[in-house]
DNA sequence: ATAACTGTATTAACCACACTAGTACAGCTG
DNA sequence: CAGCTGTACTAGTGTGGTTAATACAGTTAT
């Protein structure tokens, strides 16, 4: 479910939330389903508790899970989440394409990369 | 010349070391012109002349620069890195229009974006 | 009720890394 | 020779991520 990389630069709990943020909104996890247990996340990583509960703190702060005491962590469900996601993805779009555009790459050749769609890794 | 924010997460060297990058690779730094000196630069930004160094030995290393002890350092003429840049251009697009198929967003929209250029920032 | 599970909080320690500070050496140039 | 360049090294500082241990609060199953 989740996967730590060691080689990653950024921080373990940071790789938590991304991960999980990616799960809820894709709907691989669905909305009121429970999350792993800190301690049990924790033991399955072999990392620290207080780093899963940090990067719990982290993703119920961001409005995509909800925590409550003694019982568990479960998936919120929030429509925003997936349209405040969409439209970071066309500010990152927009960023690369004034990048592209500054160092002389044509609009067609970038058009070119979207159409061909997604071939090898 | 050269910015630093402190803002950023990320460490001074690795912004200096981009942000030369940037200059040569937009050709606002002439071929063999002379880079300010390990001290002035460091002066001039407020910070370790080590830093600095640091930042100039990782853009030796990748062929932005030339250093010659006793003389300076200076820019380097390397038609390679533009290619290079506009590859890491076009990898990041191809990511990009990847993520946003997976999140559901139309190509159509996506040739929008840049169709329309870059208004507002 | 009690045990076993949940989230939450706090304190201390460790470690890696960026950065600073100071000094020194090597080489060019006026 | 003085003053500039790059380069190297050691030592110290501060920050941030992570670990460790403990404790408290609340739910659930037996």
């Amino acid at each position: 479910m989740i996967v730590i990389d060691y080689r990653d630069r950024r921080p373990i709990y940071e790789q938590v939330v991304e991960r999980f943020q990616e799960l809820i909104l894709k709907n691989l996890l669905e909305p009121d389903s429970q999350l792993p247990s800190v301690r049990n996340l924790a033991m399955d990583l072999s990392i620290n508790p207080n780093t899963i509960q940090r990067a719990y703190s982290e993703l119920e702060r961001q409005g995509y899970i909800y925590s409550v005491m003694g019982k568990g962590s479960f998936v919120a469900e929030n429509i925003r989440l997936v349209l405040n996601k969409k439209e970071e993805i066309l500010n990152e779009l927009k960023q690369l394409a004034k990048a592209a555009e500054e160092y002389g790459i044509a609009k067609e050749e970038l058009i070119n990369v979207i159409m061909d769609g997604v071939r090898e890794e």
